[in-house]
RNA sequence: GCCCUUAUAGCUCAGUGGUAGAGCAACCGCCUUGUAAGCGGUAGGUCGUGGGUUCAAAUCCUACUGGGGGCACCA
């Protein structure tokens, strides 16, 4: 007899066993139409599944956002469905519902290429339209395994093998077509909706394993209805138009070529930008008591194979040869077994620690061609780098103090939203449990002390100790993981770093290897990004054009532009022979965020009429007004007098 | 590295077997101009590179290199 709680608190009884489509139809008409699935006692399942005891049920509609990964999920069926009627020959594997959409990855000797997206959408469309109903079904496990290799689907067959005894083998019917699912699914094919479009192919290996065949995956997008879908294809667009690659073309700021892969030629206006930003770096980096060092680019395989790194590593490293001397280098991939050279070079007492060593460290790493990515993923790059040597009792006190000036820098950077993942011990690691146990729980105990909440990352740590990871959110609420903090007990005991202590004997220091930006190069993408190009004007490349209307205005245009450049602001002259709609026009797009405009009126006024990027408003004033003022606007965030 | 995709003028792109095109930018001239494109003209490309098919290749095939999207990788 169950008695089924309702979202309202209402409670409805029923003489036996009932599905969700009962449960709905006895509710009313209205609520059996939408319904699509339900939620059991918290567990989402499909409308059509049997109710034996008292339980609380919620129907999920179109409007619930559980509706949207069910649309997706099955969207992925129907994707498999078309796929297998139009090429028969094709083996189905997996398609789950992701964000924004869904995929499934399917094995066939000739992988698809989105030529073929036409023909597959119109069947999907097809298989939509005949409404064909979900039917859950449980299998035996031998009958299910033979089933699928009877039809030649082995990586399914593999998938069944390889769940657990125990867990019931659920296939989910749709027509004729059928396919090994947990679900829970829709009430029918009509449900995915028309809202979905095929996106883009792309190769996957199985189970993730690259040692495994490529197979080929075909993403799409699903949404509720057109409106969804448009808004999303729109946003794509509007990504598209912040990609820092594009705006770093637009802007001048850098490019790449062939003759060196992976690495950034900086051109004036990008190179003004970097070192803004790394100049404010230096900055926060004196004022949080570190001490700024330059180590060399090649070093001998020696110290490498010493620090671990050509044992793991090698592959990824740039190593150079010298024809006239036998010895072999590698171009640095890291500064930590540089900053250990420096610490080791003399006795060091404990009275130095904790000694925050810091470098903005220029490394190569010979990174799969595949990775790259623009600014992101780049092969020659910059670090903001700098290792703590400290006690153990100091690692609570250093982390507390890291953690706040990362916070202060993304603050003034524009970031507000940062959370922390903590990165335990991976698979392969340097260093005995017993070391890794004292350094995850120092490490933990530290984020206790700077009261620092963490999500848990699993064997994500580096080979040598557990790490913090910083993760920001961006204007269009993109995560990107920047800062890190990582405790090693490993590295000072190989390179044999040490220092007196108090007792007069040697001790090995503990090393904290940090960083808040991570690299120049992807931060630099990221803030470009982040800003679309519109940078806060301490950062702007070009921070104010002086724009004369007629060629009698253009002695006081430079004598203007001269004016500001001598109070440190990036300014150009425009004096060109043009139509000052023309030049504001073009400044404007090149997102320089202030135009100062002067014709014959300014001249003999000695004033200046200010335009601001994104607005159409004029401001008059003087030009002692002008350069104070902007001045102070350019001044870097923590140069500001405060308040 | 693997799969798909892509490469034409400085930039954005059209051209799909029959003598390389447009817009913007550049350069030259005219216009002295009041806040998002004034007008006219000139110049600019061995169509990424190497092979091949063809009477004929930017166009078809193939290899390589770079770019893009994923997968794998990310000390």
């Amino acid at each position: 007899m169950p008695a089924i709680t309702l979202p309202d608190g209402s409670v409805r009884s029923f003489d036996g066993p009932v599905t969700g489509t009962t449960v709905a139809e006895a509710i009313g008409p209205g609520l059996a139409k939408a319904a699509l699935a339900m939620e059991v006692d918290g567990k989402l399942c499909d409308i059509r599944q049997t109710i034996h005891k008292d339980a609380a049920l919620r129907f999920i509609t179109r409007k619930d956002p559980e509706s949207l990964e069910l649309i997706r999920h099955d969207a992925a069926h129907v994707l498999a469905e078309a796929v297998q009627a139009l090429y028969p020959e094709t083996q189905v594997t997996i398609g789950p519902s992701i964000e924004n959409g869904f995929y499934y990855d399917f094995y066939r000797s000739e992988p698809f290429s989105p030529e073929d997206f036409a023909a597959i959408e119109a069947k999907m469309h097809e298989i939509v339209a005949k409404a064909e109903p979900f039917v859950r079904e449980v299998w035996k496990r031998d009958d299910a395994i033979r089933f699928f290799e009877d039809r030649g689907e082995k990586f399914k067959a593999e998938l069944i093998r390889d769940l657990p005894e125990d867990e019931e083998i659920s296939i989910y019917r749709q027509g004729e077509w059928l396919d090994l699912c947990r679900g829970p699914h829709l009430r029918t094919t009509k449900d995915v909706g028309n809202a979905f479009k095929l996106m883009k192919v792309a190769g996957a290996y199985w189970r993730g394993d690259h040692r495994n065949p490529m197979l080929t995956r075909v993403y799409g997008t699903a949404w509720r209805d057109k409106k969804e879908l448009d808004a999303h294809l729109h946003q794509l667009e509007e990504a598209e138009k912040r990609d820092h690659r594009r705006i770093g073309k637009e802007m001048g700021l850098f490019h790449f070529q062939e003759e060196a892969v992976g690495q950034v030629f900086w051109h004036a206006k990008g190179w003004r930008l970097y070192t803004a930003l790394q100049d404010y770096m230096r900055r926060a980096q004196t004022r949080h008591g570190y001490q700024e060092v330059r180590t060399p680019q090649l070093v001998d395989r020696a110290l490498w194979e010493a620090s671990g790194h050509w044992d793991k590593y090698r592959h990824h490293m740039f190593i150079a040869t010298v024809e006239d001397e036998n010895k072999t280098l590698a171009l640095k991939p890291m500064n930590c077994p540089c900053h250990v050279q420096i610490f080791r070079h003399g006795l060091r007492s404990y009275r130095e620690l904790p000694l925050r060593m810091a470098e903005f460290g220029a490394c190569h790493r010979y990174e799969p061609s595949g990775a790259l990515h623009g600014l992101m993923r780049v092969r020659g790059f910059t670090q903001d780098d700098a290792h703590i040597f400290c006690t153990e009792d100091q690692i609570a006190d250093e982390t507390v103090r890291f953690v706040k000036m990362l916070h202060a820098v993304y603050q003034d950077l524009g970031f507000e939203h940062v959370r922390v993942k903590f990165a335990d011990r991976p698979e392969q690691r340097a260093g005995s449990d017993a070391v890794w146990d004292k350094a995850e729980n120092a490490l933990k105990e530290a984020c206790a002390v700077a009261g620092v909440e963490y999500e848990h990352n699993p064997g994500e740590g580096a080979f040598y100790g557990p790490k913090l990871e910083f993760v920001l959110r961006d204007a269009i609420g993109r995560d990107w993981q920047c800062g890190t903090l990582q405790v090693d007990l490993v590295l000072p005991e190989r390179l044999d770093a040490s220092y007196i202590g108090e007792d007069s004997g040697k001790h090995r220091p503990v090393m904290l290897h940090r960083a808040i930006l991570g690299s120049f190069e992807r931060f630099l993408g990221i803030l470009i990004e982040q800003h679309a190009g519109r940078f806060p004007l301490w950062l702007a490349p070009v921070q104010v054009v002086v724009a004369s209307i007629v060629s009698d205005a253009a002695p006081y245009a430079e004598e203007v532009a001269a004016a500001l450049r001598e109070a440190g602001l990036a300014v150009e002259a425009d004096v060109r022979n043009d139509k000052i709609n023309a030049k504001v026009r073009e400044h404007s797009v090149a997102r320089v965020p202030v135009i100062l405009v002067v014709g014959r009126r300014e001249a003999e006024e000695r004033t200046v009429a200010m335009r601001r990027l994104g607005t159409q408003a004029q401001e008059s004033l003087s030009l002692e007004e002008a350069v104070t003022r902007l001045k102070n606007e350019a001044t870097p965030p923590d140069l500001r007098k405060k308040g």
